[in-house]
DNA sequence: CGTTGGATAAACAAGC
DNA sequence: AGCTTGTTTATCCAAC
């Protein structure tokens, strides 16, 4: 190879030559063996220090424990111990880097363990994730290094990723539901559930994730020179023009799906495979930002920025979550039309963290027109700038050895399930996703399956969703119960302590401390993931707890269980190594400070959600993802005074002092939802952590917490008919034609299996004293609505048609009717039977209150703790 | 030490 | 009958 020897074990540095310097330059001096320890050879910079080289090697990193380095860069997790290591030997500096994250070199990554990098004379290194920058200059100038690897950087091809890809066909051939439509599902060609299709044409999705993870190509080196952009989405194989005003970036992909990227004067020209069409690149953020969509249909298409939105906006967050293959090769070509936004672009990330989450974790790209050096990130473990400190790496699903994987089965499920395109998979289609990404448990006995069985029976935010009965297979379909969905699928990767392998030290030990609710439901434990033990065994909240709600405990029994409200507490989630990308282009002073932030989550008394943002010494840059939604604590950009935290939700990016929501929408830093959604056309709040009908507008809510894909057209709501006498039992009735509609029943999914109809006498019945009237006036009694079923605990006791009804649903003014300007109280009411033979185990109101002002108000009460999951039914 | 989180095993039932 | 799916109980272990 081409590198030199390692090692600085030079016989010949008396040859080099005394030089002068330029006057503008540092004095290049002379150096000899003799003078090793006083002369300085060459000179590091940083943003507030001056190192001059005077021995053959230094290390640049951080200090620990282990001992100090020759150059500390401080205490950044994105910085390994022993990052670089700068050594002289005759006559060029070379570099090698060993932190975990690599190293941009003049804007060239250099990855882990790469040879020996001869490095130019004067250069700029930059600490991926980081804009921590370090200027090395060579103060022995009597040899110009050659041209060798930087000479045509943009041209430079390195060596792809060696990334354990599982095959493909062999995962639809072993899929027990391979996609009737060819799906690839989501980030892991994981087998889809027979309903994880989207339309009818054969489209595959691929979330960016997924390309971020999966793909095996060297991103193309960007060129250094002012507005440079760099691209990083893996799969892509770049070249540039001579005068790096333009490259072009070539998909290639035999396997694998593409990524995408779309960068300033760069044109991504995708090659798709076979079978694979079109692209899409889905936007929705940042204001005006406007939405880019590409769609190739058999032929280039060009992505198009609008550069006024760039304008306007000073970020446009690009989510190319949903990238979309069809069937015959095509080339397209994004474009990003930079009209004069000076240093202007696009970021490009695709986060790979939760990249199993699929759609949510998508590539999320953003410009800024404050400058011109564009940080990247499509990660790649060890490869990419990756969004994990070095001391926490995040490994992708597709282990790449055959030990076992850091997760706990509750994280695989999570992996799994959330992995779906429709967010469920059945029993097998989990054990597929584990086997498919996790190689142990190919070889592994089954003993692992009863662990997983195990697990989705125990642990009670894992719902069953039942099939219909006129449909096909073997089982029910598993999803994660929505309130905590979110969290988990955060906590889904993160790798926990194997048992009995010593654990390093938590970069974020300190927050990871405080616990600021751990009576909530939300309490992480070791793998993040909520366990049934911590929902059921944990005391009362401690009085020192910002958690200021009432009791949520049941003491009817030994099962004492938390209320799953939209209250949460972040704790060190937050902070850390759950995958969120922050990327910049700004040129003022970037950190990514996770420790210093502690972020809470909470319902105040005020009923507002906010989340208070606690930054220590510095400004917090990087806090949490949440599900895919990013929350952003920045400086300000303008003067770097003060926290502006930004939350980024689907279509909101909100400045503000505190964090809004996490999770939700908010439009013009006004809270809009608590992780539900809104009418964004109207500004009205539809669900409070639930969901409407499609698009919100005009729609009905049809849950809290839960979900339902009710066809509302036609004036059609849910009703509930609440248990009027013990011999009847709850009902939700919905309209007719539903009969493979969901409802969320007290948080559990539940499919419409029964189709029966209740005729309109049933009306009396209807919990509704004022007669279900919406927003029209007319009546809402529904027309031939469709029962779903009793909704009960277990199986129904001798003689007891209906013990334990939780039937959550909407009453009342359930309509809510973005026609309307009746905000309403959405009223969920559970009842509980109570019967001689056993204990009830809640008795439960939640009221939320939709306030005029469109902000959220959840205010909630509740009497007692719901059994949200695996409630015992027969307990004597 | 007790508690907690998690892994593992196994009994058992229901349904295909 | 055998398998898969799902629930439940029990035990063990390591970390806290």
């Amino acid at each position: 190879m081409s590198a030199p020897s390692k090692g600085p074990h030079q016989h010949a540095w008396a040859l080099l030559a005394l030089q002068k310097s330029a006057p503008a330059s540092p004095s290049v001096v002379p150096w000899s063996p003799d003078s090793k320890g006083s002369t300085a050879i060459a000179r590091l910079e940083g943003k507030e220090f001056e190192y001059m080289i005077r021995q053959s090697r230094v290390v640049i990193g951080r200090n620990s424990s282990k001992g100090d380095v020759d150059v500390n860069m401080g205490h950044n997790s994105f910085i390994s111990r022993k990052h670089i290591e700068i050594y002289f030997d005759t006559p060029y500096f070379y570099m090698q880097c060993n932190g975990k994250n690599g190293v941009f070199v003049d804007g060239v990554f250099q990855r882990k363990g790469a040879p020996p990098f001869l490095l130019p004379r004067q250069c700029t290194m930059r600490f991926p994730s980081t804009n921590i920058k370090i200027q090395f200059q060579s103060l022995v100038d009597e040899f110009d290094p050659p041209p060798a690897r930087l000479a045509s950087p943009p041209k430079r091809k390195l060596q792809p990723l060696r990334i354990s890809i599982p095959e493909q066909d062999d995962a639809n051939l072993t899929s027990p539901f391979p996609s009737p439509t060819g799906t690839i599902s989501a980030a892991n060609s994981c087998p889809t559930s027979p309903r994880s299709y989207h339309g009818s044409s054969g489209i595959s999705h691929v979330s960016g994730a997924a390309l971020g993870r999966r793909l095996g190509l060297q991103p193309p080196a960007p060129t250094p020179a002012a507005g440079a952009v760099m691209l990083s989405a893996s799969g892509i194989e770049g070249s540039s023009s001579a005068d790096g005003t333009k490259q072009q970036f070539t998909v290639r992909h035999g396997g694998p799906p593409a990524a995408v990227a779309a960068l300033r004067n760069t044109e991504i020209k995708m090659t798709l495979a076979p079978g694979e069409e079109y692209v899409t690149l889905n936007s929705g953020m940042a204001g005006d930002g406007g939405s880019a969509t590409i769609l190739a249909s058999g032929g280039p298409a060009t992505l198009m920025v609008a550069s006024s939105s760039i304008k306007n906006a000073p970020e446009t967050y690009i989510d190319a979550s949903g990238i979309i293959f069809d069937s015959s090769p095509a080339a397209m070509t994004a474009q990003y039309a930079d009209d004069g936004v000076t240093g202007s672009g696009i970021v490009l990330d695709a986060s790979e963290s939760g990249g199993l989450g699929g759609s949510h974790n998508g590539i999320h790209a953003s410009s800024s027109a404050s400058g011109g050096l564009l940080s990247v990130g499509a990660e790649e473990s060890g490869y990419f700038t990756s969004p994990h400190p070095p001391d926490q790496p995040n490994s992708p699903p597709g282990a790449k050895d055959d030990s076992k994987p850091p997760y706990s089965y509750a994280q695989l499920i999570v992996q799994a399930i959330s992995s779906a395109l429709d967010k469920q998979l059945t029993l097998s289609g989990i054990y597929s996703y584990i086997t498919k990404n996790y190689p142990y448990y190919r070889t592994a006995d089954k003993g692992w399956q009863n662990s997983i069985r195990h697990n989705l029976s125990l642990n009670r935010y894992f719902v069953k969703v039942p099939r219909s009965q006129e449909e096909p297979g073997k089982g029910s379909f598993w999803r994660i119960d929505p309130p905590s969905e979110v969290k988990l699928v955060d906590q889904a990767f993160k790798r926990r302590r194997q048992r009995g392998v010593p654990i390093f030290k938590a970069p974020f030990s300190h927050i990871s401390a405080s616990r600021s609710a751990p009576t909530s439901p939300s309490h992480v434990g070791m793998s993040g993931l909520v366990t049934p033990d911590s929902l059921s065994r944990e005391g009362s909240p401690s009085p020192s707890e910002h958690y200021s709600h009432d009791s949520h405990h049941y003491q009817g029994d030994s099962h004492s269980y938390q209320a799953e409200s939209h209250h949460f507490t972040s704790e060190n989630t937050s902070t850390s190594s759950s995958g969120v990308h922050f990327s910049d282009s700004s040129n003022s002073s970037l950190y990514h400070e996770g420790g210093t932030a502690t972020l809470h989550y909470r319902d105040d008394d005020l009923g507002d959600a906010h989340c208070d943002v606690i930054a220590a010494a510095s400004p917090v840059r990087h806090i949490t993802s949440q599900g895919g939604k990013y929350i952003l604590a920045t400086t300000s950009g303008a003067n770097n005074v003060g926290t502006v935290v930004k939350t980024i939700e689907g279509c909101s990016i909100v400045d503000g002092g505190v964090v809004k929501t996490v999770g939700g929408i908010i439009e013009g830093g006004v809270v809009k939802t608590l992780g539900g959604l809104m009418d964004t056309s109207t500004g009205i709040v539809k669900t409070v952590g639930g969901i409407t009908d499609a698009g919100c507008a005009g729609g009905m809510v049809r849950t809290i917490s839960g979900m339902t894909k009710v066809d509302t057209s036609g004036g059609q709501q849910v009703v509930i008919q609440q248990t009027t006498s013990d011999q009847t039992p709850t009902q939700v009735l919905l309209p007719s034609g539903l009969s493979k509609s969901y409802v969320s029943v007290n948080g559990e999914m539940r499919r419409v299996i029964s189709a029966n109809t209740i005729g309109s006498s049933n009306s009396g019945t209807v919990n509704n004293s004022s007669g279900a009237v919406n927003s029209n006036g007319n009546s809402c009694k529904p027309q031939k609505p469709v029962m779903l079923g009793i909704v009960s605990c277990g199986q129904p006791q001798q003689g007891t048609p209906s013990h334990m009804v939780y039937a959550t649903a909407i009453s009342s003014n359930n309509g809510i009717n973005s026609n309307s300007s009746n905000n309403g109280t959405v009223t969920v009411v559970t009842h509980q039977q109570q019967e001689t033979t056993f204990k009830p185990p809640f008795m439960q109101t939640k009221q939320m209150q939709i306030s005029e002002d469109n902000e959220a108000r959840g205010t909630l009460t509740s009497t007692v703790e719901p059994v949200l999951k695996k409630p015992r039914c027969d307990v004597p």
